[in-house]
DNA sequence: TAGGCCATCTGGTCCT
DNA sequence: AGGACCAGATGGCCTA
């Protein structure tokens, strides 16, 4: 079976920094917590690889345990009783786990927002750097792919005429949008009625996509009208 | 100050 | 067993 990763492989890291986002790795302005849980991890692997095991350590001989040495170690033997140990080495355990799942979790989600800057940077804005939140990108980008496609089968249309064949060649009238199951299968982007009646609508299906009076707010060629900024 | 957006942590689930 | 993915919780920052 194909890993999702496989199948959406994450941009070349040179692709990355040229878009100023640096490594998949956390950035290097982390915060002090960050910094610090590092250093804790840092010292628990220590810790775990210097503890003692679970389990006690048979003479290498013969069978049963290495007791009858009669001296103590000093240091690490003294204090809390085994069983006491063993729980803690286990909670040590679990946390180590917990902040190598943190690391990883957070390199994913670093990795998703360089997707979607890299989705913001062929996105056009206005003004240019203008930055679209998370669901605006999504959203835009969803309604700006569907306005393409319909300049494509509009240009189409218009070089062969009213029956030119080539024109299959781009979705057909009344033929579901390029992301039709969008919000479950819904056939416009962004039909008044539905919960994205206020997303992005470059070219809704009651309008052409060239038309200037589609590509509202900051995302239209000309000055932006202002806007509530919920309804972007 | 309320609300939106975001980053991070966390525990659960699924997959290899 | 360990990693990827996901969703909920939480706290910080910013803006109207």
């Amino acid at each position: 079976m194909l890993v999702k990763a496989e199948v959406l492989a994450p941009p070349a890291e040179d692709e990355l920094l040229l878009l100023g986002l640096g490594s998949p790795a956390p950035s290097p302005s982390l915060p002090s917590s960050a910094e610090e849980e590092e250093e804790e991890e840092e010292e628990e692997e220590e810790e775990l690889r210097a503890a003692p095991p679970a389990r006690p350590v048979e003479a290498p001989g013969g069978r049963g345990l290495r007791r009858a040495e009669g001296k103590r170690r000093p240091g690490r033997s003294r204090g809390a009783p085994r069983a006491a140990r063993t729980a803690e080495t286990a909670q040590r355990i679990k946390r180590s786990r917990r902040l190598k799942a943190n690391n990883r979790e957070r390199n994913r989600m670093h990795n998703l927002n360089a997707a979607l800057d890299a989705l913001r940077d062929v996105l056009p804005t206005f003004p240019e750097d203008a930055k679209l939140t998370k669901i605006e990108t999504l959203r835009f980008a969803h309604n700006y792919i569907w306005a393409l496609t319909e300049t494509l089968r509009l240009a189409g249309a218009a070089r062969l005429g009213p029956d030119g064949a080539a024109a299959a060649a781009v979705p057909a009238e009344g033929s579901p949008s390029p992301a039709s199951s969008w919000s479950g299968g819904a056939a416009s982007p962004a039909p008044s009625a539905s919960p994205y009646a206020c997303t992005l609508s470059p070219a809704s299906p009651a309008g052409s996509a060239s038309d200037p009076e589609h590509w509202p707010g900051r995302f239209a060629p000309g000055p932006p009208p202002p806007l509530p900024r919920r309804c972007l």
